[in-house]
DNA sequence: CATTTACGTAAAGGTAACTTTACATTTATT
DNA sequence: AATAAATGTAAAGTTACCTTTACGTAAATG
């Protein structure tokens, strides 16, 4: 999955480290998920969003497989 | 962290299996999911989400502590 | 050139998410 | 009363998320 993270951090001047403390994660988390190693937990991806003031959908993108419109 | 699996599930006459089935998930998971005992990751919010054609924040119901306004 | 800043990464460990199997309970049906 | 359908739960195992510590590197600064 795909997201905005480093992106919207930049834009707004902030390094990994301030960042992971503004959203009281470790400096590695942030960099695990910019990097794409892995995506964070639905919880801390909510507080990215508070923090950034932009809906979950709008910072990570869920790539959905093509596989005829599930339901 | 509350959500509305449950409601939405029985909304659209499924039992758990067969939305468990839908999502290619287990059974257990979707109770647990109903139930609190834990949240779904982020990549299985988004599959709930597109089965329910409703953003993740209408689905899962983040609890923001008021601490100050974070930032 | 030496130091600092920012970032990537790796190892080792803890907890959360998810699996399979299985059993118990409740509610409905026959 | 017996059976089936739907749900909750528990145990044991795997993988993902997240931590602390630490090291390497590249770019900027003194």
């Amino acid at each position: 999955m795909q997201n905005k993270v480093e992106e919207l951090r930049k834009c707004i001047g902030l390094n990994q480290e301030d960042l992971a403390k503004a959203l009281k994660v470790s400096r590695q988390t942030i960099s695990s998920i910019e990097t794409g190693k892995y995506n964070p937990s639905l919880e801390l991806a909510f507080q990215i969003s508070d923090f950034f003031k932009k809906p979950i959908e709008e910072i990570f993108i869920y790539e959905r497989g093509c596989e005829n419109e599930k339901r």
